[in-house]
DNA sequence: CATGAATGAGAATTCATTCAT
DNA sequence: CATGAATGAATTCTCATTCAT
């Protein structure tokens, strides 16, 4: 019973996902919505409010994933660069092993998809990170800059692999990825 | 008469993307677009034949213009870092000055806003930052890796400011350009 | 059991009641009176067949606890006039004490939201009006006219002072209701 | 062109008045409303913002109508009781005439289908036969209670007469009507 | 009897596009 | 070329009613 709950839910959850990311928001009905989940028109309003309900929710539900991946196996007393690089590689491996979710998250950050509420919310969740930089500033291995810009150049960048990749006009090999990570440390490292 | 005729096309183009900057590409309807260039709804279809094209029309139409200020006073046989950091700058004194032309095409960047051929055509300006990298890999200066990486470090982070800055989260002073450059510089080169 | 069967029973027409008469037929969905009701939607279903049956039901009731009000302690050997005073002093009572009531009469008057049918049913409780009407006329007091006409200067301006004052324009004092009896009664009488 | 113009919005107004006077106003749709008046769906809205507008303005145009007719041949100067004739005879005269407006005048007093601002706006027409009132009761021809009192005995019953014909259930002769107008004089005189 | 999730047939409204003037 | 009324398909959302549990 609360499975099935459950399962409906995720259901309208994913097929919004799939659709969101493939086609974008406004080319996404309510129905096509339904029909994939294989749920019909009226069900989604005993999950979700409204349509905007429904894309906020998916939002932060993979933001909530995105985030809990990042910080998989980190730990606060890490040197400076090692947990960086972890978060980093956490990242990438969450994006290229979930393009639709990537996907969605890239679509997300450049428009006004989600409500601004929802996004602020969302922020929250990188303060670790946030506070990892800060040490790392402390120590003085990263650049005494605004946080902005280290996010511009430490993780902004992955967004844009991801949309290319979407396009099938790159792909991104383990090399690249050691490259890209090396890339990401020297712009924001002192050293 | 072809004034008149060039008049109405860039009044469609700049109402176009007024509109599409501040409310996105699907909640600006062809009739507030008409009404903000004081044109006839019917009128648009003299010069664009469909919405998507008077779009795909406003991106190239802007591309060209921000490719044109990037390469403003560069010349090919500088030297490799001088030449990057010209258009570096270029590009985002462009971006400051001009905020609905930056976020219309940071819009575009990761949404299926324009279509897939008219994208691709406008990748061919940025030719000559292609040659000015692949010189800098030849003379060992920047980095030995794709030109996607490249551009993910060098250029695709200045997209991340200008949509922040849309949210009034952020302002960009002088001294953060400065250290915007030496990361994106410290990403691509070898040094 | 039979009790609890009542008990939801008059929970649903009291929620209806409510409902209807502060937001009208067609803005009271269901699922409101259930929830009002503190019921679950689908057992309406075991006490009325459709959305029509308990809205005609709780018509029925209504005008039912409303002629009654209005017979109260009315005797069939009454001189003329006095039966008409009490009954229409007992009419006005009972609306100003059940303004809900009256104002879900007054709706159903004039609308099709009650079925033809037991309009035409409720209609006959009010027999014995017209029975003292009739001998009114034959005592020469009351004026030879249709009984339709008897009623609508007799009892239907009635409706009227509830309409307006549930938008709160007008309250109808002890010594009003003495006027407006001497005018419906100056109405229908010979003299 | 201007004709045309006009003439789709009084198609348009004509329609709602059919539908809406049979059917109520949540019973009629709008797709009903452009079919009957052999326009598109979409048309309606170059004319009215939403239905509630549509409404509304068919209520004003309807209540002009009718208190035009009200007022035909009055002038200030008459005695008293024979203006109070001459408006009430023309009321009832339009009404048994236009039967349609009639009934969707007497919907919209018992209900909330029009607007509340509009219904003030429309209740200003009334002024002349208010001020007549006043000047009979200055005269110390019609009694002194408030307007609404004479109103509700002289003006409302009206309606029933209407919302009964409506059923089929009677028909007002010449000879009920001066009986009927005689019992309203009645009901406001001092006399 | 009670529940409440699921249904799906509409309902109001929007908007790109056409075409007669 | 310019106009802007007309179109009608598409969209979001509501709600009376059903039925498996």
């Amino acid at each position: 019973m609360t499975d099935k709950n459950t399962d409906k839910r995720s259901a309208l959850l994913s097929a919004t996902l799939d659709l969101v990311s493939n086609h974008g928001f406004h080319n996404t009905p309510m129905a096509k919505i339904a029909k994939l989940a294989d749920v019909s028109a009226g069900t989604i309003y005993n999950y979700f409010s409204n349509k905007q309900d429904l894309v906020d929710s998916l939002y932060l539900h993979i933001k909530d994933e995105f985030t809990n991946a990042a910080f998989q196996g980190y730990e606060e007393e890490m040197p400076v660069k090692e947990g960086v690089k972890l978060i980093w590689f956490n990242m990438i491996e969450y994006k290229v092993s979930n393009p639709k979710q990537a996907n969605f998250l890239s679509q997300c950050e450049n428009s006004q998809i989600v409500s601004a509420s929802v996004r602020e919310q969302a922020l929250q969740h990188l303060q670790p990170l946030l506070d990892l930089w800060e040490r790392g500033q402390a120590e003085e291995i990263i650049r005494d800059v605004s946080p902005y810009l280290l996010y511009a150049y430490a993780v902004y960048p992955l967004s844009f692999f991801v949309a290319v990749k979407k396009r099938d006009e790159f792909h991104l090999t383990q090399e690249m990825q050691q490259h890209s990570f090396e890339m990401a440390w020297s712009a924001i490292t002192t050293k």
